[in-house]
DNA sequence: GCGCAAGTACTCGGATATAGAGTGTCCGAGTGGACCGGG
DNA sequence: CCCGGTCCACTCGGACACTCTATATCCGAGTACTTGCGC
């Protein structure tokens, strides 16, 4: 039960990327290199990230990535499934049909009442994910900062900001 | 972002223990026959419980596995945390700090917002689990069985169950 | 001088190596019962 | 026949291999800019 190291590193990618305005666009290494992580990994999960549909990605030179979707519609849910896919934590292996003496067929009708406990769970887990978006951690960060934290990210952004000549699409 | 197999197999082991009588104890090669898995790898995880009070030992010949606790006291949360470890899936790594401009030493007196956002998930997570006992288990179990899994259950304890001269203890 | 075309540099994308944890196995410490010998 | 001692078989307990996923990396496809040539 641990998560990927990923889910870290993209959700904030994604809280980054929500700051900057329309046909605007940041390179994975740009986003990489700010948050000290490898490239190559970090490019692995903003192309899972795209092929989610929660971002959009301009090729060639000048390219790089940019939000598909507002800051108001991303959940961290959605980050997080994008990342580590949308099968749930607990999978019933169904270990009652093992063994010398397997419980009937007929049984297997309703889902075991374990399953049926942990899926509970994880589903209270994804709800709570579901009701915080990028645009509220975002309005949280703002109301904790004194301007330190908004320079930091601005003076990012001038350096590695492009405008791409495509228009917004996904 | 998932579950160890051994959190299953715990889990219905715990609920086979709970069926027996005071002073009655099931031996690991046993449950792992019944449940048809490996006997080496179950003992691991009944040895994980063992280390976090579920459940007693009795050493030596006919000796085995006994619940140290009532099933009314034993959560799904107990089981799990005892086998997958006691720490939080999501542990912030705190990438703020990393790359060539990090966020200043002050702003981590607070948690990241993204570390508060995962936390609250996952105690929602766990609470859930927290509300299921092994007892509500085996409750929800008889109700929905005719008699075929009790005779099951029952057919194995009678040959399988061992009493222990040892007054319960952990 | 202007337009066009080829070359180039930089991007994302997927296929490919490596490391760590989950999975599975083995051997050792300890204990209760069984057996044997003595009283 | 009864009792004590020794041996043995069976249990749990922790230390040791193996496998698979998460991690980290590299090379290939595609595109916009640059540069050179022709008109």
């Amino acid at each position: 039960m641990k998560l990927s190291e990923g889910v870290e590193q993209a959700i904030h990618s994604v809280a980054m990327l929500a700051s900057l305005e329309a046909d605007q666009v940041l390179s994975a290494a740009a986003l990489a290199e700010f948050h000290g992580v490898s490239p190559s990994y970090l490019l692995k999960h903003l192309q899972a990230l795209s092929r989610s549909g929660i971002l959009g990605t301009v090729p060639g030179p000048k390219g790089g990535y940019h939000l598909a979707q507002t800051p108001e519609d991303i959940s961290l849910l959605d980050v997080v499934l994008a990342v580590e896919g949308p099968e749930p934590a607990f999978r019933c292996k169904e270990i009652r049909r093992n063994g010398p003496n397997p419980v009937p067929e007929g049984f297997f009708k309703a889902p075991c009442q374990i399953n049926a406990a942990m899926l509970r769970a994880e589903r209270s887990y994804r709800a709570e994910l579901r009701k915080v978006t990028i645009a509220h951690l975002l309005a949280e960060v703002r109301e904790d900062d004194d301007g330190t934290l908004a320079a930091r990210s601005c003076a990012f952004l001038d350096a590695n900001v492009r405008i791409s000549n495509q228009s917004r699409q996904h």
